[in-house]
DNA sequence: TTATAATCGGATGTTTTTATCCTTTATTTG
DNA sequence: CAAATAAAGGATAAAAACATCCGATTATAA
């Protein structure tokens, strides 16, 4: 469903989510002890997202990551379109090119709804939000 | 969510499904022609499906796969379980070690429900029974 | 019996994803 | 200013997924 980088992006962003307020900039290797991931990879991801203005991000000492102003409206839906393409969660789960309520799959009915269910709470998901075990 | 493989292992079978009466045997060219996906890698794929008794192979002319006796109360759960794995279905949607309904992960509660329920789908529906466009 | 059509099986090749290494750049602190 | 620190960025490597090639085997039909 997810890619790994997708995956850890949303983990990552939780993570930086439950250290507002306390720290203002948390470090890669911060974030990667704690979710258990790659370290450099991670690094790369991380940097994605800043580049994308998802989370930002601070050079030199004390510096890291975190979630700002700029990122308050920041979905994680932004975050899974960033990391795995605009198209995901929009394709059959099957790969039948043309798969469609008109033409389906199937298993088109039986994952269409759950797939827009998912869609839809990731857009309405508020990065800011986002507590381990919750979304808001 | 699936690989190709499994992808188009289920396209496959859907498609044996549909032949069924038809004709007794269907070779790999026409099912691949049919899915439009490459002929030598769904061969593969058949032969893993023939192995595992998921469906039956004739070798010689005339020869291909069809869906027999032997097949009749094999589930596309199955099907899924032989190419991506048995614990498919069953892993945290972040890929979060821990993850469960005491620990869970920001999206657990949102996406539980409706992995169990396409697992619970596809546990019931006898490939024999599948058609194009709809499971039964 | 022989030619043919089809799966079977091993080896190999390609592409994508995942992961690491190393240098550069920006920032803070002494 | 110098040194230390942390992200940024480019190149490379390893692993997995996806795909192809080709000879062997088997069964059927002529």
């Amino acid at each position: 469903m997810f890619s790994k980088s997708c995956q850890y992006a949303i983990r990552a962003v939780t993570y930086l989510a439950e250290q507002q307020g306390n720290v203002k900039n948390v470090g890669v290797k911060e974030i990667a002890e704690s979710l258990q991931v790659p370290q450099q990879f991670l690094a790369k991801i991380l940097q994605q997202l800043a580049k994308h203005n998802l989370i930002t991000s601070m050079k030199g000492p004390g510096g890291g990551f975190y979630l700002g102003e700029a990122n308050a409206n920041v979905t994680l839906l932004d975050i899974v379109k960033t990391m795995d393409g605009k198209n995901t969660l929009n394709t059959c789960i099957l790969g039948k090119p043309s798969c469609s309520s008109e033409h389906p799959c199937p298993l088109h009915h039986h994952f269409y709804g759950c797939r827009e269910g998912l869609k839809s709470t990731l857009a309405t998901c508020m990065i800011g939000t986002l507590v381990d075990g919750k979304l808001c």
